[in-house]
DNA sequence: CGTGAGATTGAGGACACTCAACATAGGTGG
DNA sequence: CCACCTATGTTGAGTGTCCTCAATCTCACG
């Protein structure tokens, strides 16, 4: 499909891209979890989206890449030419299709989350959270046991929250019995619909 | 390109589709303006765009709207039936290509607008805003004289505030000479360096 | 003019932030 | 093997930005 991608490794918290560099290559998430993010001049920063194995990025845009890329734990990426893929777009009407529809897939996140940033609550902002790992991005998840790979702080700046919001949050929510917590990377949801309801603002 | 659309008109305020409904048509604007928003069950609101003419939404999606189109004013789109746009995109990869030009585009937009809705200040979100219409909405504007085809809700629901902040804002911003204020629709740009500045969170 | 919708201004409050202390866990070196 | 150190996360106290509620203003329209 993507002819023969390049596997790449990257450490923890190694860069990947940064925002406005020339977009070279395209990639595709092997194993691990990235980070995509923008930031402000001042350091401010607003995760844009966490990617799972399976998911890519850059494979359309711009002259430049609008954000950049960061291993959140070890992994491994496939890498493309974005001459090759450009070719493979041209010649390939069915390849078009698809990144069509992963270009669509990315917008309407984009909506969502425009929706949880500019007009949720924390307590639903965590809420929807929760949910999007048992939804998306199910990292070893089984039904009802979330393992987060990244730190409080991505989480923070996913939402447009701070640290320690993000921890007073899920106290709150594992005291009011909808969650259980073990270690700082291990949720259980305990109670699903009312978690549900939560995150629409039903409560 | 689009082979022939039918070109309704709508007045001020009227539904085009509403999230969630079957996504039987995609629209171009030819005169006036659009909003796009997504809404939560309790009424809270965020608008996703505006849209000036020539720009297109609904051209590709899932087999649902994701969000929901009004007129802000009396405006006239072109309407192309599902059906002919996914014919011309199998048959023309020309047409598929710009397509996904259009879709990167609004990708990008959405990730600049993550990050003002998780990230900026009220200050920093209005003078994001003004800046806005200069480089890209230039709704009748010349160099530096806005003019804003939609109400103080709609901006509140676009940078994620209330109207009063939004109000109480421009009106700091006057007072700091960074702006005037002619009619609630008129915003006359004083000071564009401070203001770009302050956009990027440089104060 | 009277009316009503939209915008502005004011007073007070709440939610999330800031600053700070403490807890926990992993890693390193003596 | 344990003491130490640093990362990360949690909890607490106080503050501030933006929100809520409410009054006033403006202006288009009947």
């Amino acid at each position: 499909m993507l002819g023969v991608g390049i596997t790449i490794e990257k450490a923890a918290g190694q860069t990947v891209v940064v925002e406005g560099d020339p977009r070279t290559h395209g990639f595709r998430v092997l194993t691990g979890a990235l980070r995509l993010y923008k930031a402000l001049p001042d350091g401010r920063r607003q995760v844009i989206d966490f990617l799972a194995p399976g998911e890519c990025f850059g494979l359309i845009g711009a002259e430049s890449y609008d954000v950049s890329a960061e291993a959140i734990g070890p992994c491994a990426l496939a890498r493309y030419r974005r001459a090759d893929l450009e070719a493979a777009l041209r010649s390939n009407p069915e390849f078009a299709a698809r990144l069509l529809d992963a270009a669509r897939a990315d917008l309407e996140r984009a909506h969502a989350q425009m929706l949880l940033l500019g007009r949720k609550s924390a307590e639903e902002k965590i809420a929807s959270f929760l949910l999007l790992f048992l939804n998306r991005l199910g990292f070893g998840a089984d039904q009802r046991r979330i393992r987060l790979p990244m730190s409080r702080q991505d989480v923070a700046d996913y939402l447009g929250l701070t640290i320690e919001t993000v921890s007073r949050t899920l106290t709150r929510l594992r005291q009011d019995g909808l969650i259980a917590l073990g270690s700082p990377q291990e949720v259980l949801i305990r109670r699903l619909t009312e978690l549900e309801a939560m995150a629409q603002g039903g409560r």
